[in-house]
DNA sequence: TGCCACCATGTAAACGATTACATGAAGACT
DNA sequence: AGTCTTCATGTAATCGTTTACATGGTGGCA
């Protein structure tokens, strides 16, 4: 008997159901119309100020949150920002997404995450997300995976939000690029190097085809050039910035018989590995060889020894890809490519060669004259 | 001229603008009713061969995506899971997340994540987020903080979306936890350090009102008293899980005048950042004092040396979150707990005391009966 | 005083899907 | 052969907002 006429009598009381508030519930507590709720919510100087007080307090009283999907529905915007990146748990990029997450959080924004693990499939999968009008913009961080190797329909490029890419540029694309200047960064280290005595200094690359990669190497190469030194192919070890990758790079030079008097790694994962399996085999860093890396991660200040690397302001990155996504949305001016400063960080992992050895007998035939 | 009636002539062509395709377009083009397209996909069994073909032909040609905001609205449903957690650019959760990610993709949800990074006021709006239907499901990775300590209205389990628990458990609500079992673990490897003839073995504990820490240490507990070891509360060092404190409660180690042999870390994070300390100090892992971890994180196997520690199997732990999540979501029976189980180890920061030292001093008056 | 501009507010039409209900056709059964 | 069930489909209401347009009241200006 109770339940009759239970449906339409929303009057003050929502107590037992957890039906939600409606707009016109506090429209009719407030004594107004839905428009104007919705106006003291969205414009209050279009409101006076007696019933924008009226709204606010029926707010108050029912607990009124607005209904995204509806809004989202006739607003055609979500408060929706789509981060993609190359792999979630991976240490360098989960700072960045805190930085991320904070400036979208100011703003009112929220995030919705994809670990693109690689796989075209999940990539098609969220470039239909935006197509989907499920989110307003996207934070790009695999600049070579995403609407690059694939120019299928769907990408988001295509559906015509409002993309930033981040860390890794987008060559051909014209959408805001947040990065570091990875080509200066790498070539200062290759000189820092070059200028404590190295003379054969080992790259520890990064999977070939990342734009990041390309970048750095050019930057080794030009640390090279700089410092006079000749570039070598056999000191460039192949790697995917993991741990592992780092291992097996160790492996290749403690079992070659000249080794390099030093390594850059291009990542600090890799430069910890690396650490790890020259320390196994006997090998001392940096006596015997010293080790640099690449990010400055948390633990790259607790390695053993300590790492020289390249500090990146991953939090930074990620603060300034939002600020501007953020712009774009809500049509601000914003500029087209911000660069933030690296800074390398020395520690105890890098340190002049022991004993010099004789000049690297291989390549590019300077006029040599033996000292007797 | 060529403007007018653009707008009422979607036919065939939405060549040039980048105007979303509806379900009528693709209704209009199968010649159909928007219901059947609405069947075709949800549920094609309820649709005629012939019809349905027609439909995917119409879908495929006009690339059409449903509209994620209007379907929800609609049916009440957004397709969307909530993460909650403590602070998003820790390894340790980052892999979790990708588990999480995975198995919610598999399933077809979208996974909104938000850093709780210890403030209240978060806390607060993403509470409201749920209330805003804005997810169907949530999973916590912070159970001491929401629903907890605040009991305001606007805590997910008021708005009566279904939630999970995920490694802290939450004892008081009943909603299903995914879990280590952190006391059983820590005992075990309490007993493991005390079986190799440790007699004095430190605690570096996480944040006291943590309730995975409150698990762990009544484990130690358990260790110390099955292996027959007093509860000494000098040993027993503050910690938050992170480097820095690990290196505090090193430097405190280091400090003293009698030391532990051993010192189990309720993270690897802490016991890296300890072993750094001690080694910096001059003192030797394990010779001098063994060190322990938690969670097995991908450094702790290069860390130098290499650390003994639990195994939490994290990507796991995050899906069976996930799917638990989904099972409750559909309406599926779920299991309200699930304990993943745990492994110890054995890498090379753990050994046998070098030296045994005299039985320890101060506590539990044991009837001491000097040896002569 | 009369007219105009303006301001606060209400009315109602979208937004794009899902789905209860209605409809008509086709086969099954007596 | 007539009625009943079943099945495929269409019609239209609905989800909860936002917002263009309409409306009425108030004050300024000539």
């Amino acid at each position: 008997m109770d339940e009759s006429g239970a449906l339409d009598r929303p009057d003050e009381d929502n107590g037992s159901g957890h039906r939600a508030v409606r707009i016109q519930d506090v429209a009719k507590l407030a004594d107004v119309s839905t428009a104007t709720v919705s106006r003291a919510l969205a414009s209050p100087e279009k409101v006076s100020p007696e019933a924008r007080a009226r709204v606010l307090e029926a707010i108050a009283k029912t607990g009124y949150v607005p209904n995204l999907a509806a809004r989202s529905l006739r607003s055609q915007k979500t408060s929706m920002v789509l981060v993609v990146l190359p792999d979630l748990s991976n240490t360098f990029f989960s700072k960045i997404l805190r930085g991320i997450e904070e400036r979208l959080f100011e703003a009112g924004y929220g995030m919705i995450i994809s670990d693109l693990d690689g796989s075209p499939e999940k990539e098609a999968h969220f470039a239909a997300f935006t197509a989907a009008g499920r989110v307003d913009g996207a934070i790009l961080l695999n600049g070579h995976l995403f609407g690059q190797t694939r120019e299928g329909e769907g990408t988001p490029a295509k559906t015509g939000i409002p993309l930033v890419a981040l860390c890794e540029a987008i060559p051909s694309a014209d959408i805001p690029q947040i990065e570091i200047d990875n080509r200066a960064a790498a070539s200062r280290m290759t000189q820092h190097l070059a200028s404590l005595g190295h003379r054969s200094i080992a790259y520890v690359s990064g999977p070939a085809h990342n734009i990041l990669e390309k970048e750095r190497f050019i930057g080794y190469q030009d640390g090279l050039k700089a410092a006079g030194l000749p570039f070598d192919p056999a000191l460039v070890l192949p790697g995917d910035y993991t741990i592992e990758s780092g291992v097996m790079a160790g492996q290749d030079l403690v079992g070659r018989t000249t080794r390099p008097t030093a390594a850059f790694c291009t990542s600090d994962e890799m430069a910890i590995g690396l650490m790890r399996t020259l320390l196994s085999a006997g090998l001392r860093v940096p006596e015997d060889i010293s080790v640099a890396g690449f990010d400055d991660i948390d633990f790259a200040a607790v390695a053993e020894p300590a790492l020289t690397t390249i500090h990146q302001p991953r939090r930074e990155l990620g603060q300034a890809a939002a600020s501007v996504l953020i712009d774009l949305l809500q049509g601000h001016p914003s500029p087209k490519r911000i660069r933030l400063e690296t800074e390398i960080i020395v520690r105890a992992s890098v340190a002049p060669p022991q004993n010099i050895e004789k000049a690297p007998a291989k390549s590019t035939r300077t006029r040599a004259i033996k000292p007797t």
